[in-house]
DNA sequence: GTCTATATAGCGATAGAC
DNA sequence: GTCTATCGCTATATAGAC
């Protein structure tokens, strides 16, 4: 045989894409080099390149794979102001370091290519996925508004590192989110 | 006279400094680099260090200098969650671009030495500010809940440039952030 | 007070060997 | 399928001339 011995096309492609993930939600799309991905996956630079055609084509496939995969939102529209709220208090709290999608974005908008590659796979799966389970935001500013106070909460409380915030009663938290979620998602 | 023709140190001083609030705020702090904030300001890059020690010390100036003038917050406690809403509105439009200091931070958030230095600035200026035109909200998660907002709705509209947000009827969007503004600073 | 020139380091991407 | 080596460029910061 003449195939590779310790590793196949197919899983080098995947280890990639995972320290793809890894990285540019840690340190966002200019905070991280091909370099330091490519060491994370257990390859060399070049494999990068080979695979994905270019830095910014990696990034296109990371947010594609963090973005399909849904782990903020619920699916039960009765609750779903409650639940936003409380996830979105437990995968900020100060000792939490997840790898979540709206990280992801925060830290990689600053560069204008990754910002029109985040609008996309925002459009075409985050707010599609919350207008499915909340069908009366369809047509409205609300579901963008309920993105708005996420990511802006997600800034605030993990990456500027508000006092406030971080010191806050989680519960006290979550109630005041699940009042702004609820104006929201049910105005009347 | 031994003193320079052109320039004298206070003058170079301040135009390096105003290159950088433009700069930082345009690009984020990783995004530009001490050359072109140099060029802008009509000066070499030695100069920057020279009168700010380093391009850190540059931003943390800046930062205080963008901070420190207030432009988005009136100071009528009556109409503040109107006139809030109406100056986010109207300084995130599709065609304004100014120099706003939420810009400036989400640009440069993504730093961890820079996300610091803005931590330290939003609490000082723009929170302290917040809190002595609404004192009701000292205390509480809700003057943090506002700034959250606020840079969400920035994010969102200006820099992954929603569809939307911006393709929304500017005055239904008025009234929607009114609400939540209310909601945050009169819950009674 | 400001310049040119440079030190040192990192980046993304590619050529060519095996 | 993966490597080493390198190109061409840019970054921050500094030394020394005038």
């Amino acid at each position: 045989m003449t195939t590779t011995r310790r590793r196949d096309a197919a899983a080098t492609r995947e280890a990639i894409l995972r320290a793809g993930v890894e990285g540019f939600t840690r340190h966002g799309y200019d905070g991280v080099g091909v370099r330091e991905i490519a060491q994370s996956a257990g390859v060399t630079a070049m494999l990068v390149n080979r695979y994905f055609g270019s830095k910014e084509g990696l990034f296109a496939e990371v947010v594609e794979a963090s973005m399909a995969d849904r782990t903020v939102l619920t699916d039960d529209p009765a609750t779903l102001a409650r639940d936003v709220a409380a996830a979105l208090v437990r995968r900020t709290a100060p000792h939490a370091d997840g790898l979540d999608p709206f990280l992801l974005m925060l830290r990689s908008a600053p560069n204008p290519r990754a910002a029109e590659i985040l609008r996309a796979g925002i459009e075409k799966h985050v707010e599609a996925h919350l207008l499915d389970i909340a069908p009366e935001l369809r047509g409205t500013d609300r579901a963008a508004m309920v993105l708005s106070l996420v990511a802006g909460f997600w800034l605030m409380r993990k990456m500027i590192g508000s006092t406030a915030l971080n010191g806050a009663d989680e519960r006290t938290l979550a109630r005041t989110l699940e009042q702004l979620f609820t104006l929201l998602m049910h105005p009347g």
